[in-house]
DNA sequence: GCAACACATAAGCGTATGCTTATGTGTTGC
DNA sequence: GCAACACATAAGCATACGCTTATGTGTTGC
């Protein structure tokens, strides 16, 4: 069950800001660190989980390792959420249409 | 930040499958525990963590509690799944409508 | 080769989490 | 009133989680 990964990932407020950040663009895992105040090993493991979770992707490069947002991840979610369609106000009424094609 | 305390919800198994069970429509606290081998304050205390996530709300009849989904939490998730719009497959472009909406 | 660097893994520790049993609170119906 | 019921809260305990320091692995460039 990789929904119960996902989401014990990103119930860590770090967790989910490097998921922010990783947002914005591909990151090594240093760079990730900026602003953070986490140790190395600290940022290692947390990419270590999203990474396990699907949400995060890894790239060797060098002795650099960066990592993007995954977007399988965000698939599962968006899966995991239009299985509750039936209690989306009418302003979510968009997401059917990503069900349909899930359906396929 | 109520984002926190909806992963935080979603990232207990037992949690997540009260709340499938909850899709399937209003229930009470003890249906709720048919099928899932939990004591009644187990019960209890995973309603009262889904309750203050957002991700259900309750109303009281008589010495029962009904407990339905709230559609409050599911637009908190599908609002932070909006924020990662860049990062969807097309397949999820559908997604993009939802977005528009929540801006307003 | 080897020193410097980027990152991963190991081990240990304090706290958070989910469970249990025991008890409290509020409602129903006699 | 009070017994039975539905649920909530309290207290205690085992485990999971996130952090740290220490060490391991792999790459770069001299």
């Amino acid at each position: 069950m990789i929904e119960a990964d996902i989401f014990k990932a990103l119930a860590d407020p770090t967790r989910r800001k490097v998921f922010e950040k990783l947002a914005g663009g591909s990151l090594n895992a240093s760079a990730l660190r900026d602003g953070l105040e986490i140790s190395q090993p600290a940022m290692s493991q947390h990419l270590s989980v999203l990474r396990a979770a699907g949400l995060v992707r890894e790239q060797r490069q060098g002795r650099f390792v960066n990592y993007e947002v995954d977007p399988d991840g965000i698939v599962a979610i968006g899966a995991w959420l239009a299985r509750y369609r039936a209690y989306w106000p009418k302003r979510m009424e968009a997401l059917a249409d990503l069900l349909k094609d899930m359906d396929q």
